[in-house]
Formats: structure tokens, C-alpha cells, sequence
DNA sequence: TTGGGTTGTCAACAATCGTTTACATAAGGT
DNA sequence: ACCTTATGTAAACGATTGTTGACAACCCAA
């Protein structure tokens, strides 16, 4: 959103400009490696207007997460094919450069230890805690906290550290095994 | 090793006194959340050692990660066992502070790309291809490769974020759990 | 048109980083 | 004992970081 042809002063949009910026910055590099002069400029405005708004960085990011795994589409679907069609989806997902990702934004937010403690409670509330009632039986949150975290390693050796034999040329083959290990903590 | 006691000069000793407390400082900071000044000061001896016997910060990463990833005793067990065994490697591992994990050496690190770059690199030798042979079947690369990031998930969301729903106190429910998943692998 | 508050820019601050240079000191052969 | 080399220390450099305060420009109401 770096619009500098026309410069009308608005609070609200610069604000947004920068929080998007901010979400793409912390997903390609971090909450430590992305910086707040890059991200302001990507905003299109000046670094101390990131304070201004938002208070601070650590603030910033906070303001990043708020939203950010509402991942919940898949759990409208019937139990049956819920296995199916989310082995399809981390499958069929491909990485784009300059977009926001908030998996990758978790994942190389974690060597910050206080980042990494509000992705864990954004994370807890929004994804695992709301999987395990939509389980909803023995064991369900400790099922849907392995769930959480096989989709986690998956995305972290394939796209995060780019396994080569977890590339997309083996997109057949990696499907159902990940389908049957997602059904299994499915029935539990 | 801050032995300041005795100060015997000897570089290959200071050598391999930096080596450690990098390995420790890299598993509990990360590659870039570990400073040289710190790590010279566990060493006990000054900064400008670091660059005079390893030729940098990134080279030192890379010295602490030879020999890291050697995680093969799990490959000696009769294939039956394997399962049950490594998922109770991975339950009664406990978090100590200022010890050597290349995992967490792993995790914390990739929100840089050169580390990353390398840590890949020595797993995919190491680890996934290691893996691989010894499963020797269909697609024995991508179920090895799956055995890792499932490791690797379990890792994170257990230590490195404290999932609350993979502690400690449900060590019970998580092995089966565990060992079913990984058995699947191993089965193909 | 004028004043006041909002919005944005600029420059500098203090801290930290990896790195380098210059210098001091211990060790060991001659 | 002396001299050379190896080993360790100290200080500074240049770059970058997040942050802040002073200042300028704009908008809008009176």
C-alpha cells in the first residue's frame, strides 16, 4: 500500500497501511528480524508514526495477531471428510512471496520469547482450544493440540525449511498419508 | 566453562569452551537472538577470540552444528519397537536450561535464512536421509521426512510454545497417541 | 481567513550488534 | 635470559536497532 501519488491524511488508513505492512514483514522475517523503518516504508510513511499508533513494536505485532487464526472454515464440514480435505488443503496451500501467513509469522517469531508467548495464547484460544470442542471427546484437546502441531511441522519442513522430500512434487503421495494420520487423532 | 581459577593458555581448550557455550546459547536464543559477547563471556574469555579461531558468527554456527543432528540410537532397535520407543523418547524428555539441544538450536534459528539454510542441510543428511534408508520401502523418503516434521511439530508445540494441552501431566494419553502415529510411518 | 488540533517528517539519541585493530602478556625454543 | 610466536585483552569502529522530541504541513472548524 505504498500509494504516495496521492497524499490524503488519513489517520485510520496509514494505520491499516502499516498494520498490513507489519503482517507481511513479521511473516517473511519475524518479530525480530523485521524491522520498523522497512515496515514503515513498505506502509508508504515514517517510522516514528509506527510508535505513534501503535506504541511500540512489540505492540505492533500484538496488533498483527489479533484475528489472525481464525482457520476455522474447515470445521463446518462434516467429520467424515474433515481428514480429507485438510491433508488437501496443507497440500494444495503454495507460498507467495509478500503476503501474510500467520504460520510463518508464528514460526520465525519464536526464538522472541515474549512474541512467542502471545502467538502461543492466540493460538491456544483460536485454533486449539476450538478444535478440541468440535472433537469433542476423550483426549479431545490433547488430539486436537497433536492436530495443531503435525499441521506445524508440516509447514515448518516444507515450506519454512523447504524439505525436499516434502516438496510439491510429491503432492500424491503425501496426501493420504497425511489424511490417515489426521483421521486418526479424528476418531481418537 | 568459566574457569577463571586457572588461567592456563590454551587454544584449542578456550576453542572448545566457546564451541559449548555457543551450543548452549544457539539452542536457547537462536542463531541471531545469541550475541558473540555473551557467548565469549560463558567461555569465559573475550569476544575477539570468537572471530580469531572461528572466522565469525555465522561460521561459528556452523561449527556448532557438526555432528549435532546424530540422533541414531533409535535406529538399532528392531523395527517392531521402534514406534513405542521413540515415542517415549519423546515423552520423557525434559527441558533443562543451559544445555545443548540441537532441536531447539533448529527451532529457534530459522527466522534466518543462512542458519536455516544450514540446519536443513545437516538434518536432510543426517536425519531424514538416515531415516529413509533404514525404513527402505514405498516412498520411504516422504514417510521419513513425515517422522521428522511430526517430531519437530511435537517439539515446538510442547517446549517451545508450552502447549498447555501437551504437558507433562498428560504424558500418558500423548504416547500411544504418539507411537500410533508414527507406527502408520513405519508401516507405510 | 485565522487558529488549533491532527498528521507526517526529520534528526538525533542511546543501546546493541559483529567485527577489527592495536596492544599486552604468557609460553616455549634457542 | 632473550626473542619470537601464540594467546588473550581492551577499545573502538561502523552499522543498525527501537524510540523519542522538535518541527513542518495539512485539514477543518470558527
Amino acid at each position: 500500500m505504498a500509494e504516495k501519488t496521492i497524499k490524503t491524511r488519513n489517520a485510520d488508513a496509514t494505520k491499516e497501511a502499516i498494520l498490513e505492512a507489519a503482517r507481511i514483514a513479521f511473516s517473511e522475517k519475524g518479530m525480530d528480524g523485521a524491522g520498523v523503518r522497512e515496515i514503515a516504508e513498505a506502509a508508504g510513511c515514517n517510522a516514528a508514526l509506527v510508535n505513534r499508533y501503535f506504541g511500540g513494536k512489540e505492540q505492533l505485532f500484538a496488533a498483527a495477531l489479533v484475528g489472525a487464526f481464525d482457520m476455522n472454515q474447515l470445521l463446518e464440514l462434516p467429520k467424515e471428510d474433515f481428514a480429507e480435505a485438510m491433508a488437501n488443503y496443507m497440500v494444495s496451500k503454495r507460498t507467495e512471496c509478500k503476503t501474510f501467513d500467520p504460520m510463518f509469522l508464528a514460526l520465525r517469531s519464536i526464538s522472541n520469547p515474549s512474541a512467542m508467548q502471545l502467538v502461543q495464547a492466540e493460538i491456544q484460544r483460536h485454533v486449539t482450544d476450538v478444535y478440541a470442542d468440535w472433537l469433542d471427546g476423550e483426549n479431545c484437546h490433547q488430539r486436537a493440540a497433536l492436530i495443531g502441531s503435525f499441521f506445524a511441522g508440516f509447514y515448518l519442513s516444507r515450506f519454512v525449511m523447504g524439505s525436499k522430500s516434502l516438496s510439491f512434487d510429491h503432492d500424491e503421495v503425501l496426501a493420504p498419508m497425511i489424511a490417515k494420520t489426521l483421521q486418526g487423532y479424528i476418531d481418537g
